[in-house]
DNA sequence: TTGAAAGCGCTAACAG
DNA sequence: CTGTTAGCGCTTTCAA
């Protein structure tokens, strides 16, 4: 693999021409600089990555640490980090079994500047890295005073929901809740609390047996399945009549499984679902959902990252986005 | 940030014994090993991996490019990855848009020693790069001879669904395959091949009007849609009574659509995907899918890329496993 | 507009 | 069991 003083030795120049050739920025002769790029082309020469980071003791690189990584937000991330200069690599990180010890490792290590977390529900993790490197979140939000976070305002997209469902008739909520071994996520939280808040304005309430706790599934949705034929086997007065979900695949069960079992969504029973997902768009009643302006959402994540780790004294912004209501067939008549 | 010299002179110990201690596989005293490892603490000393990574010239580090990240792949992937000492960073690369340039400079560069690509179906970008670099392809696989690949027999699988479907009774089938703009990607040549195969074999034959080529959708599935809609607005006896679809997605709205028509699935028609995912379940009817051992893929496929890295004289090898047909509802009768 | 020297942090090779 | 030397490839700094 040739170095940069085989390029030099090739092109009859300095290495530190070489350098300033293909960094741009200094004033380089043009005969030079062709001579250069002719030897750069016939050596096949690409810079070394690691002596470039050694030497600058800074990474342009970012992790992206999450497990279900949406499209859109990876898109609008990838944008913001082209216009930056920035290079970006996605950790998978899952849940239940995120290693902050290695992100922290790849930081420190010098092999990226900062971490941004993408819908990233393990709270713990964020707190240990928030204290210690730039950290952005994006998506679910942990409540960590003072962290950056762009977000959309959970519980008020869950007040407008409900508000939108009561008015359209709906009496008895239910609310099948993401849980986790440390209790709930401060995500779910807000939305139950915009829940509540948006039911109590019309006298009514999310009555207790209607709360129901779910564990994060990610295999096995069994139990959504028998939830829902639950749902579907209670008499009628005391069947939910609109149903809330935070995890998307398990809204797209009930409706599938209300439907087998005969009964009318959204006749007597609307699904709705706090997280969106395209699949929602070709199940029949197309589902209910909150979206949010995920590639917009990435793009600012972003930039707020990069001036976080080249301006780490700068106070952190909270940016709010406003989410979208997209109203379906699982909860409105056609 | 505290360096290697910065830990010895604490120790009392020069910076040669604070590799050792750290990368063991060195006699240490035992007392000199915990005076290192207390300064080591004591500063909260983390390695420079540029400056390791410079030294040693070798990256211990693998990329895994793709887009549809599948979650058993990735855990299989991590496993092998943790067993033989190799990290692993994601690269997203939709198939549209996947950067070839980008995934090469980080290898060349020093960063990373393979690539391994996770249901890649741009075959120039695999083309390319399997020229230049250890490679390994998991999941579809683009014909390159002697590459490295890890797979299902696609065609053999279409071949094994058709005929148990011929068995149930379907005679009329459609074939709703993934096209690209350079062509039908050649996993899905192999899966048509397969088709035809089974057909001919019973005497049946895939009807060119039935032969439905659609772009590969990621946002809009509209057209996906419409053609359900058209199969159920068709005569029964010029409808197909079994549809094979590339695309998961498509085939959930397929069944969803069909259903929504007031069809009978599988009673009018039975639908079945090549590919699979956990919706396949929650769906009523569950669909009918060809499944894979994911997690034994992405381990055996992360072995071979670290095989590829570490002895890149060796032949290639071609994986196959055995794919598992997960005969459900949307094909089979309760 | 170009070059020389120095050193980033680490470890291989050798010496003791 | 431990230390010394040298150098990986690059760019910062200083000099011309």
């Amino acid at each position: 693999m040739a170095s940069i003083r085989d390029v030099a030795q090739q092109a009859g120049v300095s290495p530190m021409t070489v350098s300033r050739v293909l960094n741009g920025g200094y004033p380089v002769k043009d005969s030079t600089r062709r001579r250069v790029l002719a030897a750069v082309k016939s050596l096949d020469y690409e810079p070394n990555l690691h002596g470039r980071g050694l030497r600058q003791a800074r990474s342009r690189t970012v992790l992206v640490a999450g497990s279900g990584f949406v499209e859109p937000i990876l898109d609008g991330i990838h944008k913001s980090a082209g216009e930056l200069g920035y290079e970006v690599v996605l950790v998978h990180s899952p849940p239940q079994r995120a290693d902050p010890a290695a992100l922290s490792r790849r930081v420190r290590g010098g092999l990226a500047g900062g971490i941004l977390f993408l819908n990233m529900i393990d709270e713990d993790a964020i707190r240990t890295l928030t204290a210690l490197h730039p950290v952005v979140q994006c998506g679910s939000a942990a409540d960590v005073p003072g962290t950056c976070t762009v977000t959309v305002d959970e519980e008020r997209a869950a007040y407008e929901l409900v508000e939108r469902l009561v008015r359209q008739g709906r009496r008895r909520f239910a609310y099948v809740a993401m849980d986790l071994p440390g209790g709930p996520p401060s995500m779910t939280r807000r939305r139950e609390q915009g829940i509540r808040r948006a039911l109590a304005a019309q006298g009514l309430a999310l009555e207790p047996e209607r709360l129901v706790r779910m564990t994060h599934l990610r295999d096995d949705y069994a139990p959504a399945l028998d939830l829902a034929r639950r749902f579907a086997a209670m008499p009628e007065d005391v069947r939910p009549d609109a149903v809330v979900y935070d995890q998307n695949i398990l809204a797209v069960a009930c409706v599938n499984v209300l439907r087998e079992a005969g009964l009318a969504v959204p006749g007597s029973v609307a699904v709705a679902s706090m997280d969106d997902n395209p699949i929602d768009l070709v199940i029949q009643p197309t589902l209910t959902a909150v979206g949010r302006p995920y590639k917009a959402m990435g793009e600012e994540a972003m930039r707020m990252l990069v001036d976080r780790i080249e301006n780490p004294e700068a106070p952190c912004r909270q940016v709010v986005f406003r989410h979208i209501l997209e109203m379906r067939g699982s909860t409105d008549p056609a």
